[in-house]
DNA sequence: GGGCTGACTGACG
DNA sequence: ACGTCAGCCAGCC
């Protein structure tokens, strides 16, 4: 079936939605969890093609580099994301996020 | 159907 | 630790 709403942003959207304040995940997680763990570049398109009406409501800055990094590209700017992960009480170490606190797959 | 692009990733030098 | 190269995936021309 491929119906308009299956479409691959609109997964991406829904899942990165779900994603819980305070928490990280990586391109490469979010791929991963919609059955493509070589698609990382794929989410990154995604989101890129994420509508400022949608970006309400889908917390895009969520969304780091593997290792926790910031993507130079990211949205509005790195900054901004970097700053907004902040306000949520996400942790970093010098420019990158703690995965092994905040990451999707971490432990509380 | 072929080729280009990109909010990625891992390997190399 | 840093810059570069090649591989992968989905959408658009």
């Amino acid at each position: 079936m491929s119906p308009a709403g299956d479409r691959f942003f609109a997964r991406v959207y829904a899942l990165v939605r779900q994603i819980p304040r305070g928490r990280v995940a990586t391109y490469g997680q979010v791929a991963g969890m919609l059955g493509v763990p070589r698609g990382a570049r794929a989410v990154g398109w995604a989101l890129r093609a994420l509508p400022a009406a949608q970006a309400a409501r889908v917390p895009w800055h969520r969304v780091v580099g593997a290792g926790g990094r910031i993507s130079p590209r990211g949205g509005p700017g790195p900054q901004i994301q970097s700053r907004r992960l902040r306000a949520e009480g996400v942790r970093f170490r010098g420019a990158v996020v703690d995965l092994a606190r905040h990451g999707v797959l971490a432990g509380e």
